[in-house]
DNA sequence: CAAGTTGCAGCAATTGATTGCAAAAACGCC
DNA sequence: GGCGTTTTTGCAATCAATTGCTGCAACTTG
């Protein structure tokens, strides 16, 4: 009795062939769905049940090793502990999650060198392993944007990840991201109807694409309605609650302070409205606060706030499926920008001041 | 000109050697490190450098079908949106990411159906492409626990994921978690030395085994103490704000109202805080609070959160150790507990009342 | 100088499922 | 019953790397 570390053998497709006394081509027909159809249905079933009886699961090498690739999506993004924290990371990774779990994928997850001056060829290294990319990580430079024209495989990338002053058209590869120019016009339009007419902006750092194209949202409407936004309307600081609170202060303390803070994150809406409550105003009864990316905790706190709600699940969803369906080529990459929608809270008021 | 893909054919282990004159078996040995000391050196740099220059990278599947196994960690979380959100996915994530990536292996996630009643062979599914499992999912159930005796495969179990009722020692696979009991005893001990003598306890709902563990961690340090807690000093309910703001509002309400506030998580010691604000009463100065699980948000607010770190980078890091090195056997199933640490912050000031 | 030891490299088998090709079986129709 | 179709099935090659075994040559030792 050799040392055997247990469970019967292995169940590998020639067990099954061999029980059932036919070949093994006619059991790999049977088992996958693709080539089902080519086995009488009556012996298909048998199969079937003895394969499950057996507990068999097929050897994903076998495969591979034909195919050279593995059905698997890997999603890069950054070195980076707060990654899972972020609104954006978050519910990416939750939607590219879901898609990948009703097909037949599999989800991995890579990170790249903090510091990788080989871009490119690390991507063909860690896409070695798997069939598609989605590109989530460190912003690019112009140079690895470039670079990428070498990578002709299935690659996805997210255009928050390319600098404001690349235009899209120029991208070799698929792009996908969300609308923000439109989600940002969206929030200062509705602004606008709720009857305010004296803005300011807290923008984030100018070098981050959502953000640039978050202010030339916000802009552009203005533009639009005749009310162009003067430098002092605008205050711009990083991404966080402290600038939402330095931005707050300086604002409010113009000559004819605005009655409604567009915010160009969530983050920093909630650092405007701790600033707010500080210096003894009520939101939104003096002052109404807008948000971006629509967080959790935008239903967390008092007031609720109103914010413009990313659809990163059907980014995410549609990203899985370019890569799945290889529907595109590279020499027409793709470009999907998401439409935004408003989640309108308690933190947005009529405008109280004539 | 034959139509061509790219990348002048693919480069394969046997391109390699027919363009060095040497056999395949010598360039197999030459490209990885266990056996690379059997090829001259000469000849070994030889062929890593054209190795290299033809961008060869070997394919997985041809291992994979030697060895039954791909080098790639799952882990396997619930099928559940919040997850990227939560203190304990999004640390525990980032931290077997990092861990991972500082091996050769890959990290590969996975969800269950959202109500499988065959998780062991779901889990042997899962397992079958990759070599150790992390079980971060959803609570099992007893009768899974016992199941989980027949998967005799390196696997790692989050505490957390495990009923109150179920002792650690029963279970036959290895455990990770974070030291419920000692964390809620440190918080308890540290409000005490800060003068405090009138506690409230905020707790979660028990069924779960951290909040419950906690409690137990709080009662055991007052029982310790002779301050045993009161059924009127303990308030149960969820685990989010809303819990902590009845529970501040009962607790407030009783004769003599505690002077700190011991709160399961961050999210009640938000909500606490934010009733405590809503009742005209200042944190720290009129009331102390505590929190549990150090959250990026337990620095955002005023005040900035005292509260209970748990070591979620190493916990994950050794997991990931484990079955890597497959360290532990079967038979004596490993269960690692780590030990918290105290974030002092502003939330938490000496008792002013004698 | 013979016998023994060690280092290096190649041959060929192995791994498990897939698939092109062709044979065999089943079917339909007159 | 015969002939043309269609459906099922099996054989054997294939995928890319790994590894036990063997052979050869160089080196060491008595």
């Amino acid at each position: 009795m050799k040392k055997q570390t247990s469970d019967e053998k292995k169940a590998g497709i020639r067990e099954i062939a061999q029980k059932l006394n036919v070949s093994t081509a006619t059991v790999s027909r049977a088992l996958r769905p693709e080539t089902a159809h080519l086995v009488k249905e009556s012996r298909r079933n048998e199969i079937l049940e003895l394969a499950h009886r057996m507990q068999f699961r097929r050897n994903p090498g076998a495969r591979l090793i034909q195919k050279g690739q593995a059905p698997v999506i890997t999603v890069v993004i950054p070195t980076d502990e707060d990654v899972f924290f972020s609104e954006f990371y978050g519910r990416l990774l939750s939607g590219v999650l879901e898609s990948v779990a009703e097909t037949e994928w599999d989800l991995r997850i890579a990170t790249l060198n903090r510091r990788t001056t080989t871009l490119v060829s690390d991507l063909k290294r860690i896409a070695l392993e798997s069939s598609g990319l989605i590109y989530a990580g460190r912003v690019l430079t112009t140079e690895e944007i470039s670079d990428l024209r070498h990578y002709q495989r299935p690659l996805v990338v997210m255009k928050s990840t390319i600098p404001p002053n690349v235009p899209l058209e120029q991208m070799s590869c698929n792009v996908a991201g969300v609308d923000n120019r439109e989600g940002a016009g969206t929030a200062a339009k509705y602004l606008t109807q709720l009857g305010h007419s004296r803005f300011g902006v807290i923008a984030g750092p100018s070098t981050s694409r959502d953000f640039s194209e978050r202010l030339a949202g916000y802009r552009s409407y203005f533009d639009g309605v005749g009310l162009a936004l003067t430098p002092e309307q605008v205050f711009e600081g990083s991404y966080n609650q402290d600038t939402g609170r330095e931005g707050c202060a300086q604002l409010l303390g113009l000559p004819t302070p605005p009655t409604a803070l567009l915010c160009a994150n969530d983050a920093i809406a909630f650092g405007a409205l701790d600033q707010v409550k500080s210096l003894g105003l009520r939101c939104p009864e003096d002052i109404s606060i807008i948000g971006f990316d629509d967080g959790p905790w935008a239903l967390a706190g008092h007031p609720t706030l109103t914010t413009v709600r990313q659809p990163l699940r059907q980014l995410a969803e549609r990203s899985v499926q370019v890569l799945i369906n290889k529907v595109v080529s590279a020499e027409h990459p793709e470009i999907i920008e998401f439409p935004t929608t408003l989640s309108i809270r308690d933190s947005t008021a009529i405008c109280a001041q004539q």
